[in-house]
DNA sequence: CCCTGATTCGC
DNA sequence: GCGAATCAGG
C-alpha cells in the first residue's frame, strides 16, 4: 500500500466516522494491520481498545504467578439495574463521532424499542418494578426512572432472563453489519 | 473461534 | 515507514 495524500485522507475520514480497522482494511483494500499501523503512526486518535496496556497490568505474569487463588468468592448478591436487552445495544453502525473511551457509557434507549411489545401487563401496574423471581422476564418497559417503567414480567424461558417473546428481540444476530452502502 | 485495537520489530 | 506477527480483552 502506498499512502498516498488521497489514501491517508480517506483513512482519516474513516477513522473519525469511526469504523472499525478491519471494516477500514476492507474498504481500503489493505489489511487491518496496515490501517492500524498508519493510524498509529498517524497519531490518529485511538479508538476505545478491547484491551488494557499499561505498565501495571503489562505484566502480571513476568512478575510472577499468582501464589494462590483468590481466597474470597463473592457470589452475587443483587443484580444490576435494568439490564439492557441486547438488541437496543446493537446499533454502532454508522456513529459519526465516536465517543472517547472514558465518556463511552451506552445509555439505554428504551424509547426505540418496539411499541408492539410494550403492551402493559395488567398484574404490574400496581407492583411497577415487579421482577419477583428467577422466572419472569426482565425486559425493561418503558423509561427507566419514570412512572410507567416496570419491566414485562412474563413467564421466562428456561434458564433466560425473558419470556419468548422478548428472547426473540433480545437474542438478535448483529452479524453481518457490514456497512457496505457508501 | 470469532471479533476488536495496540504494540513490536524485521524489513 | 511499513505491516505481519503477536498480544490481549470481549
Amino acid at each position: 500500500m502506498d499512502w498516498t495524500s488521497e489514501a491517508i485522507e480517506r483513512l482519516r475520514a474513516l477513522w473519525s466516522e469511526g469504523h472499525s480497522t478491519a471494516e477500514i482494511g476492507r474498504r481500503m483494500g489493505v489489511s487491518k494491520n496496515s490501517v492500524v499501523g498508519k493510524a498509529h503512526r498517524l497519531q490518529l486518535p485511538a479508538r476505545p481498545s478491547p484491551i488494557r496496556r499499561d505498565p501495571a497490568a503489562a505484566r502480571p505474569v513476568a512478575a510472577g504467578r499468582r501464589p494462590t487463588l483468590p481466597p474470597l468468592r463473592v457470589v452475587a448478591a443483587a443484580p444490576p439495574v435494568a439490564p439492557v436487552p441486547a438488541a437496543v445495544m446493537a446499533a454502532p453502525a454508522a456513529t459519526p463521532m465516536p465517543p472517547r473511551p472514558e465518556a463511552r457509557r451506552p445509555e439505554p434507549r428504551v424509547a426505540e424499542m418496539p411499541a408492539a411489545l410494550g403492551a402493559p401487563k395488567p398484574a404490574n401496574v400496581l407492583r411497577p418494578f415487579a421482577r419477583a423471581s428467577a422466572r419472569s422476564c426482565c425486559w425493561p418497559i418503558g423509561e427507566p426512572g419514570t412512572p410507567g417503567f416496570r419491566f414485562c414480567t412474563a413467564e421466562s424461558l428456561n434458564g433466560k432472563p425473558y419470556c419468548a417473546e422478548h428472547a426473540a428481540v433480545a437474542y438478535v444476530r448483529v452479524k453481518d453489519r457490514r456497512e457496505d452502502a457508501a
